[in-house]
DNA sequence: TTAGATATGGACCAAACAGTCCATAAACGA
DNA sequence: TCGTTTATGGACTGTTTGGTCCATATCTAA
């Protein structure tokens, strides 16, 4: 049995304190919550639990901490959505879904987070080129789950067969992200519903 | 006739020495490409070309100018909407090409801007009732003019008249929200204009 | 000419920023 | 136990932040 497998004790010295995984998700709602260029160093090892030494030891920087928080974001995303494509009873109610639950932060007392990927888009996706690219890789990840509902609800009849799955998918990426902004710039969670249902008749 | 109407010279003292219509807007232009936490006092400053003293004394705080430029900006584009709803061939056709508008910043070299309202939305209208109020009435006037369109629209026969006109509206700003930020994620202007026809496609 | 009022340049400020450094703590193998 | 290695707390740094202050410049009205 190869011994680099068992890698839980890689090296010898002081053993690390926080769970890294742990640190990296709280650090990554702090990301979504507040943007990247409002959330200080304060912030994020407050949140994370950690020393300011511990969190350049492990992350590098801020930047470098934002970057594998996008990545996880990602991650993270794609795989809930994909169970819950799975799990759908078809594919058109999987999409129907998708669109509604936008209105689930609509009227809350706290502010909504909206989706970590677009809003590091409209932050500063076009000044930083590394970032912009994570931005890319996220929305296409996203159109891919979508594109596949698209096809299973095309197999299943409730979309036409001819139209495009890929410009579909995008649709409901566009849509998606344009409600989640509706619901930050206040608009009520009935209008939110309203326009869905407006969104999803341009599927069929 | 009311003297207090001659306002030019309204006090005695030494005159401003810049023109303060055309820092607000340069202002404004700063803000709409790079938010509001990434600009800088400096930045303002340079592009309103005035000094820190005046920058105070006209503006009071880089917040306060932040309002007026949010403000400035709804107005600005309301007024842009509204003549181009005027002078367009039909209701129809104004909401056709409010929506392929939004390709015109695609693969561009330089960042797209966005919509500064939205862009504001999604930055930080949840931490700031203030500003949060701005967004909110922003977002309605762009509304009320779609509003206005879609009427037409049904008018001329082109949107079937028993649907809300109002509900249709809030979807056109969700829409061509969604496909801005769509082309901040870097997503190529022919997708744009394809996601565009099928948002296009929910009105009739 | 002068008194009053406003505008401006530039020095200045405290706080916050991201990031570095080092002494010390805590693990390991030998 | 001891030498090596890594982790951590906390002091520290240089820069940037938004904002203030004051001496001086420039105007109007008397």
């Amino acid at each position: 049995m190869d011994q680099s497998v068992h890698n839980y004790r890689m090296t010898q010295g002081r053993p690390i304190e926080f769970d890294s995984q742990q640190a990296l998700l709280a650090a990554m709602n702090v990301f979504w919550q507040q943007g990247y260029e409002s959330t200080s160093l304060e912030d994020l090892l407050e949140t994370m639990a950690i020393s300011r030494s511990s969190f350049y030891q492990a992350f590098g920087s801020k930047h470098e901490l934002f970057e594998r928080c996008l990545a996880l974001f990602r991650e993270t995303q794609v795989r809930r959505m994909r169970t819950a494509l799975t799990k759908a009873s078809s594919g058109i109610a999987f999409l129907r879904s998708a669109l509604q639950a936008t209105a689930a932060e609509a009227g809350l007392t706290h502010a909504p987070k909206g989706c970590l990927i677009m809003n590091t888009a409209t932050e500063f996706a076009g000044r930083d080129s590394t970032v912009a690219d994570l931005v890319a890789d996220g929305a296409n990840d996203f159109s891919q789950v979508f594109r596949d509902a698209v096809l299973r609800a095309q197999q299943e009849g409730d979309i036409a067969p001819d139209r495009s799955a890929d410009v579909l998918a995008r649709y409901m990426v566009t849509a998606i992200t344009g409600l989640k902004t509706m619901v930050k710039a206040g608009v009520p969670r009935a209008s939110i519903l309203e326009v869905a249902d407006v969104a999803l008749s341009a599927l069929r």
